[in-house]
DNA sequence: TTGCGTATTTGAATTATTATAAAAAATACT
DNA sequence: AGTATTTTTTATAATAATTCAAATACGCAA
């Protein structure tokens, strides 16, 4: 019998444990416990690069992936993870939420047909010029979205 | 007894004559008929000055006013002149729709605990250096929301 | 005026989301 | 380990915003 187990036929599972670790490290520091369903959410929003994502299409993709979870619970994370500092809200559409893996400030295209978000880096994008606040009010943030649609030739 | 009535109360009459006619216009030249709750929720909406409301708000004010309309009248209504171009439509919190009875391209100011909307006007502010479009598309409108808050000494 | 096609209104249904509350899972403590 | 404490999940119900579709009102021709 080998002193290293290999039992769960991952491979050496080098890789998969660094990422499960970190995603786990993600979800402790944000004082949250790192369940089964919690950590497979984090793996589908972080796995690979920012998204853009609805509750309707992580829940897809969820199921897809053999994880059976609630919509309720979807809706409980992407709460949780953004009080946490590791989700943002962007609103461009007034019927549904769209949650970005993407927390630092920049801005979005907006593509209107099929519901799309794309990034514009914040440095890629000049907003100047803002005339005097309301007295009494600071800024909260500074939202940008260029909505587009597909060229009508 | 005076040759000029004044049954309604209403002085001569003669101001809001001149409105309930240019309001009439307005929906006519929109190719819609001008029916007691069009021309009502159109009062409320452009009597005086620009505005920004939910449909639950003009609901509100029409019930307030006297007229009785439902919700589903109210957000007809709203998408009707939105669709003719007498409103548009501002998306700046998930939940709700805020209609703007200013059509002319401009920014706004969120006010997130409040939920007041206020113009900014458009050579008020610059937007510079938009990137690059996604290839086959183009820009639909650009859209600025400047969210603020209260000031927490 | 009456009848007919279309526009409009509105009660009812649908959708996205949130709340509730009881069971299950994770952690803490011994 | 075994047990207590807390967090999480999820079925289910509730809610709020919005949309649908049946019924009504309107505009116009005969
Ligand atoms: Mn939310
Ligand atoms: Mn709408
Ligand atoms: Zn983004
Ligand atoms: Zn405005």
């Amino acid at each position: 019998m080998p002193a290293i187990s290999a039992d769960k036929g991952e491979g050496c599972g080098c890789v998969m444990q660094y990422e499960a670790i970190d995603l786990e490290k993600k979800i402790r520091d944000a004082s949250l416990r790192p369940t089964k369903q919690r950590l497979a959410l984090a793996r589908l929003l972080y796995a690979e690069g920012n998204r853009h994502v609805t509750a309707e299409r992580l829940h897809a993709e969820a199921m897809e992936a053999g994880v059976a979870v609630s919509l309720a619970t979807i809706y409980n994370n992407l709460h949780q993870f953004t009080a946490a500092g590791l989700l943002r809200e962007v609103v461009v559409d007034s019927s549904r939420s769209y949650f970005d893996t993407n927390v630092a400030p920049h801005h979005h295209f907006f593509h209107e047909k099929s519901g799309a978000l794309e990034d514009i880096p914040k440095s890629a994008l000049t907003v100047d010029n803002i005339p005097a606040l309301p007295a009494g009010t600071e800024v909260s943030s500074v939202d940008v979205i260029v909505r587009i649609n597909d060229t009508r030739g």
